[in-house]
DNA sequence: CTGAAAGCGCTAACAC
DNA sequence: GTGTTAGCGCTTTCAG
């Protein structure tokens, strides 16, 4: 193994020794400037502007300081979703002088651990997931680091801490429910990539089908979502059942897909079938006719899964600890 | 501030004592389990299983020797191009054993800095930015620092010290080339969020534009890209040219908003419009007729990134600097 | 407002 | 294959 030698970079020492002050006092002012005498705090400044002071946050990893750091895990780095929850989780964690570690584990459960174990060895102060479904491992592990943790966008049974999410179930039930009383008979459920909330919302489907007394359609594939996907769904609902009517979609890419298949196929939408999306993302305003879709309050769930864990951290927990932030039908013309 | 005291985490003293061998030997099996005996592998593995042993990186990182991790900045977190470009990364420093840290700066300078400090601070082996214009400070700490560093997506002219990308400038001057040579005489550059990728692409579109002796029609905003945001610049274009005879959008969302906004006002693309992106996203095949775009290997710059630093960082770089990994012009029915 | 001493948990370097 | 020693650069705690 190659020794990689960095070299030096500027310590508190090297600046307390040109200024003749000890690293504690230098120590103090990065903290807070205020905190040490206007005199040396110029020339502290000075000198650590001219040195280049780069902060090293492994002593204070060492020590037992808290590290103002929290670590965020993401499903994927490549969804709308993800990105407003994030937005919302540094909105506060900003305000507050907090940092945020963001890794991602691909809807995996087991990389899900490593990289929790990741996030854990820098010492942070407080997770966000957003799975609900944990190794064995990753329950120890964050047993043992004794950190708070936020699973945030579904509403589990029992959370491992704190829960901030969303009853896909229920969003999905209503949005089914709307297809079923417009007087739709031939619902399809279009789900890829079967993790966990597209089970979720699949049970909503069933059950408002069942409800209803309908008969179920699962249109699934293991493949990672895409717009191209919905063609390729719609192709096989159409063979398995060619009076189709109503299609309710895991996610606004496969709705949209969808939309546009059918343009190509000559079906015309809503008349001869109804799409309804999820997570109301911004192209289904720029399509024609506006897709209907659920709209899930994902900034909010950031926000307030933020606003949690650092209670938490700070000392001041809340009472309550599983938080439903709802959700809404977005109106459009597909329905 | 509040004292977060951190309840005691096992150490690999703790497991040293409960086997009564000493932390040395622990930290070996650690790092190579093969480098102790069978029999305290066996114990060691037992013991640190069973008290959930977390690794510190802290003292890692306060000894000289390598963290094994390299920091990530990508502008946003909702661009299909950098998840995958993330993934050509990952493949190659998971199997190289190294970890990546992401954050994420918004196109904006000084959150770069912010960002890079951070990173830093973590002790990273290595950086992957995806900017080539950066503050004075930040220029300053990665010299301190001392870690090689990839600029990635671009080729700037003078590299900080490694680059990975491709002509933005060439490839947009290509793509509207070929839509000169189409026989269009009123192209309009379509342009969101005006960060630095976006002023090349603009470059380049000037450039074919002029050769060409043709008028340029720049439709710019500062929003945030978009679906939607096709459909008002083609309105604004549209009113400022009625004869537009050809988009070339900085993105494929834009371009798949102005083919959307072009159905959905009777405009017949291409026969009264030719459009053409940037990415050629999933999302250009889903649609008809399919959106021609130029095509970025991002996959591939990610990866090639990943080999160059890894390389420099262990110590045998190589004697290029700078790789231009080109584009392709995808074909669609837009042109 | 500033200083001195001790220590966080690991690894490098050297012994045996 | 395993142990010993020293030390990384901060913060904590206690003095003054």
């Amino acid at each position: 193994m190659p020794q990689n030698k960095k070299p030096k970079r500027p310590t508190l020492q090297n600046i307390a020794d040109r200024i003749g002050i000890t690293k504690m006092t230098v120590s103090r002012y990065m903290r807070d400037p205020e905190s040490v005498s206007e005199t040396t705090r110029k020339k502290i400044a000075a000198v650590s502007e001219e040195l280049g002071y780069i902060q090293n946050r492994a002593p204070i990893m060492l020590s037992k300081s808290s590290s103002k750091v929290i670590g965020v895990l993401l499903p994927s780095l490549s969804n709308h979703v993800f990105s407003s929850f994030t937005q919302g989780i540094e909105v506060v964690t900003n305000a507050k002088g907090y940092e945020i570690i963001i890794a991602h584990f691909s809807y995996n459960e087991e990389i899900e651990e490593r990289k929790i174990a990741f996030l854990l060895s820098y010492q942070v102060d407080g997770l966000i997931l957003t799975s609900t479904r944990h190794t064995k491992r990753t329950l120890q592990m964050i047993k043992t680091a004794g950190v708070p943790v936020i699973e945030a966008m579904e509403i589990p049974e029992k959370p491992i801490d704190m829960a901030v999410g969303l009853d896909h179930a229920a969003a999905a039930y209503s949005a089914v429910n709307a297809m079923i009383e417009k007087g739709l008979k031939k619902i399809a459920y279009f789900g890829a990539r079967l993790d966990y909330r597209t089970q979720l919302r699949m049970q909503g489907y069933d059950t408002a089908i069942d409800e209803a007394g309908l008969e179920k359609l699962h249109i699934l594939t293991h493949k990672h979502t895409s717009f191209t996907l919905g063609n390729e769904l719609l192709s096989r609902a159409l063979s398995e059942c060619p009076k189709l009517d109503g299609v309710f979609c895991t996610n606004d890419d496969i709705a949209i897909g969808t939309i546009l298949s059918c343009k190509e196929r000559g079906i015309k939408v809503p008349e001869q079938l109804s799409i309804i999306g999820y997570n109301a993302l911004d192209i289904g305003r720029a399509i024609t006719p506006q897709l209907t879709s659920v709209s899930t309050p994902r900034y909010q769930i950031g926000e307030k899964s933020a606003e949690l864990l650092l209670s938490s951290i700070e000392g001041d927990r809340e009472e309550r600890n599983i938080y439903d932030l709802g959700f809404t039908i977005t109106p459009g013309g597909t329905l």
